[in-house]
DNA sequence: TTAATTTACGAAACCGGTTTCGGCAAGAGA
DNA sequence: TCTCTTGCCGAAACCGGTTTCGTAAATTAA
């Protein structure tokens, strides 16, 4: 057993002897460490002259307390968590270095941690985070693309456990969040490629569990509204995500009768579907049709014509989050928690003025291979 | 002081009266919670029969300990560490979301976490090595991108605390990595390239400091031996990590008057620049110039051509590192906990035979633009 | 059968903090 | 001058675990 014991006290144990305790500053400052204690945390009955002292010792042992001696009395560990979800979709993976390293640079300045786990499935994202929240690993959580009724929000919101969303959702009692007003960029695509002369405006959604996809499509709607365009159930497709998907949409969409002479998309991912349709229709994107997309992935710009998107502040939403969700955890009321946030309009070369209407582009692509897939779109 | 007080204990603490602590189960089981913590921490003078009463009983309450809690005693808060270096280029970024979701998924699967914080310099990197260590936020550390001398390194030695390197470097004593070997990649490149009939091979290195640069111009070099290619200083360049760079150090090559024919770069954003540098000069690549490059970002399927290179798997490279550093923190030692692992060639088309030989590849460059740097060029 | 070991557990100290409680001393009010 | 506050700090309990230490009971050895 010694033996044992031995082993167990390694490396990191034999550097806890060199810590700077609590202790050591009262013993310096000549005062016990409740004292020390209370003066560090603001508590009001301290004197102003005690605490200059106590302070004064505290930055020449250069101390600061150990997080999780703190956290085991006072139940905040000072990290902030995030569960990523490994199974979901690549769509949105592009986003999530800038993303995640703005949330722990926001973390980090305040002083804080980002706590980061996985899991493979929605049971395992609950479950991830039941033992998240039993081991006290974090304070509170990051809710990334949020459902439109999620088990994420239900499960926290019955611990008592502090959340913010990236996202809204259907029932919003109790919940903080941050997010961008796709709705609005979904209104602007529809009324800027109106200004471009089409008529026939086509919206390809992203997956249907997703609350944005409800806003989304409200905005395109609401688009239609305002250019005086009637909405045709038809021109709508939903829960594409990734390219093969998005190529699939606008495969089907283009085999209408009328067949749209612009897109607009939900995501830019599923966009990036197109160009391959197109490129295997040998359709000229940015002439014969038209595209305006939303999210900004590096991507786009790399595309050829480089693709028109609204553009998402991933960094600032990062950064936003961390800050309303360290808000939270300190007691804020959830209600004074909500930001929202515009995408930007990014213009670039994958929309242009209608050159066919929607009757020339039917015999356009009545010549193309529309029933026979050419290999070029796949990969 | 009393508001205060009620203040403090939020959510948290309400929800920390629910805990099953060590406590409950020391009283069901009827034992004291020091039995209970030795029985369940596989101390021997545990008897068989108590033992399994014990954990029958935390089985039952659904008990597992709270991590810091152990943390202040043991030293060990089981949470792998890693700080983001936010300054570090955008071509190391691609990469971070797998590599980081592979880090944290090992990590979770050993009942885990991962500590991400960030740092904005390279002096910041260091205190923010010593505020995780003084707080005792992480047990140890994943080093990326390591230098040939590190102060990372340097620190993490000099305090005791266990890490593992994402590369390798010049003093290797008390290290662990796990490391792709760039070396035969960059071998490998220019013995196909030579292969195609190419026989001025240039060399387009990363970033000076970073270890795996020297071991990337040796593997070239061992390459042109093979090869029977004497080595040619004026082919080499170094220091270029983004696609800007990428296109000046390519266009100083093909300055020369006697020009490649084939780039090996040991970097794909910078390989991107010589893209914008050939569309400006109506240069073909995989034609009139090959290039073979490394690193397997997304971006390279989707240029024209797509882009030859060697890919490195990040997923696996966290998954592995993950497991390296949890086993250094659990005693294990650094000369046992070093792995290898081979980049592997992607063939796309951004090579091909030898149509122009060097001096050809001149005159039909004296025709282009080559003093007047074209717009396209940039961005 | 008795002495010498083991075995296995209880008791208590400890880790590094926070928070409650109580009381002394100084200042205010009568 | 004497009580009543108030301000300020020490003492001690507490948080949820781990680890040391000591010892009664069970084994083994003599």
């Amino acid at each position: 057993m010694a033996k044992k014991a031995t082993r167990r006290r390694g490396a990191a144990a034999d550097r806890g002897s060199k810590r700077t305790t609590i202790d050591d500053v009262a013993a310096l400052s000549g005062l016990t460490k409740g004292t020390v204690s209370r003066a560090l945390n603001g508590y009001p009955d301290i004197s102003p002259p005690t605490r200059v002292k106590v302070e004064k010792a505290a930055r020449i042992l250069d101390y600061s307390p150990l997080s999780q001696a703190q956290a085991i009395k006072t139940g905040i560990v000072r990290s902030i968590g995030f569960v990523l979800q490994t199974y979901a979709h690549d769509a949105h993976r592009p986003f999530l270095a800038s993303f995640l390293s703005a949330l722990s640079e926001t973390a980090t300045d305040e002083g804080w941690t980002l706590t980061l786990a996985t899991s493979d499935s929605d049971d395992g994202t609950i479950r991830t985070l039941e033992w998240l929240v039993k081991e006290r690993k974090a304070d509170g959580f990051i809710l990334p693309r949020t459902l439109t009724r999620d088990p994420r929000i239900d499960f926290l919101r019955g611990e008592d456990v502090p959340f913010v969303l990236f996202g809204r959702t259907s029932d919003s009692t109790g919940c903080a969040w941050y997010d961008i007003l796709g709705e609005l960029a979904m209104e602007g695509a529809v009324q800027r490629l109106f200004g471009l002369g089409h008529r026939r405006i086509a919206f390809v959604n992203g997956g249907i569990n997703f609350h944005y996809s409800r806003l989304r499509l409200r905005g395109y709607r609401e688009g239609l509204g305002k250019c005086g365009i009637r909405f045709d159930e038809a021109l709508v497709r939903s829960g594409v995500l990734t390219a093969p998907e998005g190529a699939a949409a606008a495969r089907s969409l283009l085999s209408l009768r009328s067949p749209p002479t612009a897109f607009v998309f939900a995501v830019d991912s599923a966009a990036l579907g197109l160009y391959r349709l197109a490129e295997g229709l040998g359709l000229t994107i940015g002439k014969e049709i038209s595209v305006v997309s939303y999210d900004g992935i590096p991507e786009g710009a790399l595309v050829r014509p480089p693709l028109t998107t609204y553009s998402v502040d991933r960094k600032k939403a990062g950064a936003r989050l961390a800050k309303l969700l360290i808000n939270r955890i300190r007691g804020e009321s959830p209600e004074n928690l909500r930001e929202f946030e515009r995408a930007v309009l990014v213009e670039r070369e994958s929309d242009g003025s209608v050159t066919l209407d929607s009757e020339q582009l039917a015999a356009r692509l009545r010549q193309a291979v529309l029933r026979q897939p050419s290999k070029k779109e796949k990969n």
